[in-house]
DNA sequence: CTCTTTAGATTGTATTTTGCAAGTCACCAC
DNA sequence: GTGGTGACTTGCAAAATACAATCTAAAGAG
């Protein structure tokens, strides 16, 4: 209850700024990864992902992406069960960010991380 | 107390999860951002910024970045008055990422966001 | 040298967000 | 219709964040 359609409070005009007002956060880009490697995933085929998020959080986070249009269902009449989600170009959008993303961390956290691998 | 050197609890191998256990969070990068911008920032210019990061955040975040070695003092050997953070080449290698970033909001968050700007 | 000011924090408490376990609900197969 | 499974929702504990107040060390004024 509560948090149906919630506003986000802009901290400010700066793009990075309202970037971070949406993605901010250790689990939204992850699913955005999960998509644009797999195309498309249902709610059970995030959880299987090995971060292992709650089922609470990735149920509103999918709501928010959902309501900023960045993903959405592959079937948008049928039912829920089965039905997964996709990127919309605004969310395919933000490849470049995350591929960015993996080349910083594969060369500058390896020091801090031995295990990390070129791509999940 | 307590938190000196923080451990980061890695969640996977994956190099985009490894990257959002150090930068996941809605100030981490307004940081990195103002020092790509400015060159340095002390102290009380971070807490000048429109957005109004808390002191307690501000320190706790400049710590963390200190230990991973993506920012440092500009004067290392005095004290910490008047002694500015800059970025690191692995801190600089960041600029890409909140570039991206800055592109992608301006483009896709227009929508939800109509006063957002062109650059802070 | 001592007094005042101030940048750079630290601490305490209220509020918000997250994590975890359990429970609910709808659909489909049989 | 009933059993199983996928997609959530709810309740509560734990952690992170926001906000205000306070502390401290060093610079600068006299």
């Amino acid at each position: 209850m509560g948090t149906d359609i919630e506003q986000i409070d802009w901290r400010s005009a700066c793009p990075i700024s309202s970037a971070l007002d949406v993605l901010g956060d250790k689990w939204t880009i992850l699913i955005i990864r999960d998509l644009l490697i797999r195309g498309t995933r249902t709610y059970s085929e995030f959880l299987a992902s090995p971060e292992q998020i709650s089922t609470n959080i990735l149920a509103a986070r999918l709501k928010m992406l959902t309501c900023l249009k960045l993903i959405e269902r592959t079937n948008p009449d049928a039912s829920a069960r089965n039905n997964a989600f996709k990127l919309t170009k605004s969310g395919a959008a933000l490849r470049p960010v995350v591929l960015d993303l993996a080349k910083w961390a594969q060369v500058h956290l390896k020091d801090f991380h031995t295990n990390i691998v070129s791509i999940p």
